[in-house]
DNA sequence: TATTATTACGTTAGGCGTAAAGATT
DNA sequence: AATCTTTACGCCTAACGTAATAATA
C-alpha cells in the first residue's frame, strides 16, 4: 500500500536529484530517505530507479510514477480541503439580508440562540437574496415580503419606517409628512450597504442624486457640516448628537413603511 | 497527512457500521481501529464522528470524508496499476507481423538477443501493421515491403516462396509451375492466422473458396483424408508425413515470391 | 578530498494487543 | 448478559540516526 509521506519525498527527489538534498529538505537522515525510496519502489512493485554505487536516478517507469504520485498528493490535498470546507460550512449560519437593521436584530438573536456558531452575513438586493434562497446557498434570509419556495417558510420579523432628516432651517423642515414626489429632485447624503433601501430611493426619486458614503465617520461629518438632507428610520430611537440640529419627517408613502420577513428552512 | 491504510479502515467502517466489525474484517484488535479512526479524524482536522459512550457513528462531515476517501483510494489503486502496466510494457517487445514464418524467425532471434524480455506478437493484415507502426503501438514489425515512416527503418529480413500442394493424382500435379489464373476456381484448404497470405490468395483467386481451419490437427487430418489442394512455402524444408502423397508446385507469379522487411525503431 | 548511496547497528518511539472500565441494549 | 467503545498499560516491532563502507567525480 502506498504511503503519502514517502510519496512526498519521492517527488521531492524527482525535483532535487539526490537523496542528500531531500534529506536536508525534510530534516532527516539520508539512510531514512534511502529506505523511503526502497519502500516506494516496493509499494509500486516494479523498479523505479537505476542505481550505481554512488548515484541513484529515476528510470523511465520512475518518471511515470512521479507523475502519478504528484497527482495523488494533489488529490489528497483537495480531499482535505473539501472536507474542511464542508465542516466550516456546517458550523456557519449564512444569512442574506435586504437591509441592515433587521440583520442586526437577527444577529443579536442568533448570538444568544446559537453560541459558538459562526454567522456569515451579507446585505444585498432583493433579487440576489432570492437567488441565494433558490440555490440553497444560505440558511436564513430577510426580505421585505414573504416568499413561497419549497423547503422554506416565511414569518414576520420586524417593521421599519423611513424618515427624511433635514436641518431645522431646511425648506422641507416645516412639513409634518412628505411624499417621494416632494423629495424627488433633492440631493441626499446616503450610506452604502443599504440593500433594498438604496434601490427604493433611486426608483422613487429618479431625478435626485445620492452622495453615497462608504465611511461612517465621513458620513457623520458631512451630516454635521452640510445642509444636505439624509435618511433615518424609527429603528434608531435616539440619534447621536451629529443630528442635533435636524428634524425627522416621516415619509407617508406606503412602501416607506416596511415589514421585514425572516425566511428560514422548514 | 492522510494515511491510506487508515482511510481503508475508515471506509470499511462506513460500510460495517461498528468498529468491532472492522476489527474482525482486518484481523486486528478494536483498540487499534479506535486509534485509526482518531488518527483519520486528526488528519482531516475536523470532527467526523458523533460519539456516545458505546456507539460511534459518522456525522455529516464524516460522510463527505468517506466519499473523498473512497475516491482517493481508488485513485491510489489506479496509480499502482498505471505504473505497473507501464513497467510491463517496457519489458515487452511488441511485434506485429503480416505473416507467420518471418515472425517465427524473428522470435528465434529475439529469444537469443533479448533474454528475459517478454515478446508479445500478433499476426495481422498489412494495413493493420502499418497502423500500429504509425501510432507507435509496437516495437517491431514485419511487412512484405519497406516503409518510410519517421523514426522507423526497414531492412530486408527473409524471403518466402509460395507453392501449391496437391496429391499426386490431382489434375494439377503434372505441372512444373502454376499461375494464379490456373488455380482460380479450385477450392483450397487453408490455415487461419496467415496474415497477408490470406488476402493475397483471396485477391488472386476470387472465384475459389477457402476452407479455413483453426485447428492444426484438423487441418492435417483433412490434408491426409482429402484431395483438396493446399499451400506451403519453401520455409518448410522437409514436410511432415501428412504430405507424403503430395507434390509441391511453385507459383510463378511475382507476388508469390515475397521479400519480408523487418521494421525497427531507428 | 568532497559528495553520495547504502549497509550495519544500537536506541528509542510508536503501534499493537491484552486487560479492564464504563455504558448501552 | 452481551455488545460496543475507549482508556490504561506493557511489550515488541520497526523506524530513526550515527557510524562506517564503498565508490565516484
Amino acid at each position: 500500500m502506498l504511503n503519502l509521506e514517502e510519496l512526498e519525498q519521492f517527488v521531492a527527489f524527482a525535483e532535487c536529484g539526490t537523496l542528500s538534498k531531500v534529506a536536508e529538505e525534510f530534516h532527516i537522515s539520508t539512510p531514512s530517505i534511502t529506505r523511503s525510496m526502497q519502500n516506494v519502489e516496493e509499494s509500486f512493485g516494479v523498479p523505479l530507479f537505476t542505481r550505481s554505487k554512488n548515484r541513484i536516478a529515476l528510470n523511465e517507469t520512475g518518471e511515470v510514477a512521479v507523475t502519478c504520485a504528484r497527482r495523488l498528493l494533489q488529490e489528497a490535498d483537495q480531499a482535505l480541503s473539501q472536507v474542511r470546507a464542508y465542516d466550516e460550512r456546517r458550523k456557519t449560519i449564512v444569512v442574506k439580508s435586504c437591509a441592515p437593521a433587521p440583520l442586526w436584530e437577527l444577529m443579536k438573536k442568533l448570538g444568544g440562540s446559537h453560541p459558538g456558531m459562526t454567522v456569515s452575513s451579507e446585505i444585498c438586493q432583493n433579487a440576489e437574496v432570492q437567488n441565494y434562497l433558490e440555490q440553497g446557498k444560505c440558511d436564513m434570509a430577510i426580505l421585505p415580503f414573504p416568499v413561497s419556495l419549497p423547503g422554506w417558510k416565511s414569518e414576520k420579523f420586524m417593521t421599519e419606517k423611513l424618515f427624511v432628516c433635514v436641518p431645522r432651517e431646511h425648506e422641507l423642515a416645516e412639513h409634518t409628512g412628505l411624499y417621494w414626489n416632494d423629495l424627488n429632485g433633492f440631493n441626499f447624503l446616503l450610506k452604502s450597504e443599504l440593500g433594498f433601501w438604496d434601490s427604493l430611493c433611486r426608483e422613487n426619486m429618479p431625478v435626485s442624486k445620492f452622495l453615497v458614503q462608504t465611511e461612517e465617520e465621513v458620513f457623520d461629518e458631512l451630516v454635521k457640516a452640510s445642509s444636505l438632507p439624509c435618511f433615518t428610520t424609527d429603528y434608531f430611537k435616539e440619534q447621536s448628537d451629529v443630528y442635533a440640529g435636524r428634524v425627522n419627517i416621516p415619509i407617508m408613502d406606503e412602501d416607506a413603511n416596511v415589514t421585514f420577513y425572516l425566511i428560514t428552512k422548514k
